[in-house]
DNA sequence: ATTTGTGTTGAG
DNA sequence: TCAACACAAATG
């Protein structure tokens, strides 16, 4: 359901077919479909009735990318190597305007030359939406006039069904975990410079740890579900520290040494709040425990480890 | 009967 | 690359 296809002009067309190719994920397929031009004469000279007729000159558009149709309505279309990408028809020139810029934003990035002013044509979540899908899904959308929606429920997806997707997400950054982050002190240390650019407030080295609470921050994990920890200074340590729930956190994720944490933020337009994931360094290394306890349960044939041993994941 | 969008050309 | 123009293919 991924692929679709859409119908190609060959540039230098010799045959008299309409090429059709799949557009896939980044690259639309180069057509060498080249061959001789048709020479001879083809035709005799019969145009000349249409001439008589004062068609209302159709006014080209002020916008790049569009065109105007005979019916008055316009046309979007952008050019990939040399071959025209139809990008459909509008009622009015904005809406086709609009359509073009959609696709060179996809097609050719952030430096694109749009007909929308070059501050803010697009915000960091559509520009995530746009990357996230193949250039065929978004010119599809465009054709059948559906991209706003799809844009809309892409960007509510992060905010309301939990789960925020990989692309709209903006990674601030990771840390390997030490011995003591996952040990029984129940802190992890935030390397002062990341937690200084990344992290909310300007945490004041006095004021806040002084009366000793610091804020509490939300954290959504990969599987959607939010972690709240507590995050201070230490005058003591000099550091930035996630103290309150995080001794949980490693136990629920079976965080070792050596492993990965890290931090992101939601892209979306609203609720920009702050993502944790972790990357364990052995997938399928069972933890210390496991093994003792799997043996447990296969040599008494009692569930004894059942109750103890923490969900994986 | 209309509309879409492809074939095609020539300018930049 | 890009748009103008003509008109065939696609749609209703």
């Amino acid at each position: 359901m991924e692929q679709e296809s859409l119908a190609f002009s060959s540039h230098s067309g010799a045959s008299t077919s309409t090429a059709t190719v799949d557009l896939e994920q980044e690259d639309l397929a180069a057509m060498e479909n080249d061959s001789s031009p048709e020479l001879g004469g083809d035709d005799d000279g019969v145009q000349r009735a249409a001439e008589l007729l004062p068609m209302p000159p159709r006014q080209s558009s002020r916008y790049k990318g569009v065109v105007p149709q005979p019916n008055g309505r316009w046309g979007a279309q952008i050019y990939e190597r040399h071959a025209r990408v139809w990008l459909g028809t509008f009622a009015d020139e904005e809406a086709a305007a609009r359509a073009y810029d959609v696709a060179a934003l996809r097609f050719r990035g952030r430096e694109a030359v749009t007909n929308r002013a070059v501050a803010e044509g697009a915000s960091t979540g559509e520009l995530a939406f746009l990357v996230a899908h193949s250039k065929a899904e978004i010119v599809d959308m465009l054709r059948k006039h559906t991209y706003d929606d799809e844009l809309q429920q892409g960007l509510r997806r992060g905010a309301r069904a939990q789960p925020t997707p990989p692309w709209a997400r903006e990674l601030l950054f990771e840390k390997a975990v030490t011995p003591s982050d996952v040990g029984k002190l129940n802190r992890l240390v935030v390397p002062k410079q990341q937690a200084e650019k990344h992290f909310p407030f300007p945490l004041r080295r006095s004021t806040d740890e002084a009366t000793g609470k610091g804020v509490l921050l939300n954290f959504e994990d990969g599987d959607g579900k939010v972690w709240r920890f507590r995050y201070s200074y230490w005058n003591s340590s000099q550091s930035y520290v996630l103290t309150k729930g995080w001794s949980r956190f490693v136990r629920e994720k079976g965080l070792r040494p050596g492993d990965t944490v890290a931090f992101s933020r939601s892209v979306c337009g609203t609720d920009k709040h702050l993502l944790i994931d972790c990357k364990k360094m052995h997938r399928n290394m069972p933890e210390p425990g496991a093994i003792a306890a799997a043996r447990v349960v296969k040599l008494f044939g009692v569930d004894i480890a059942g109750e103890k041993r923490p969900p994986q994941r």
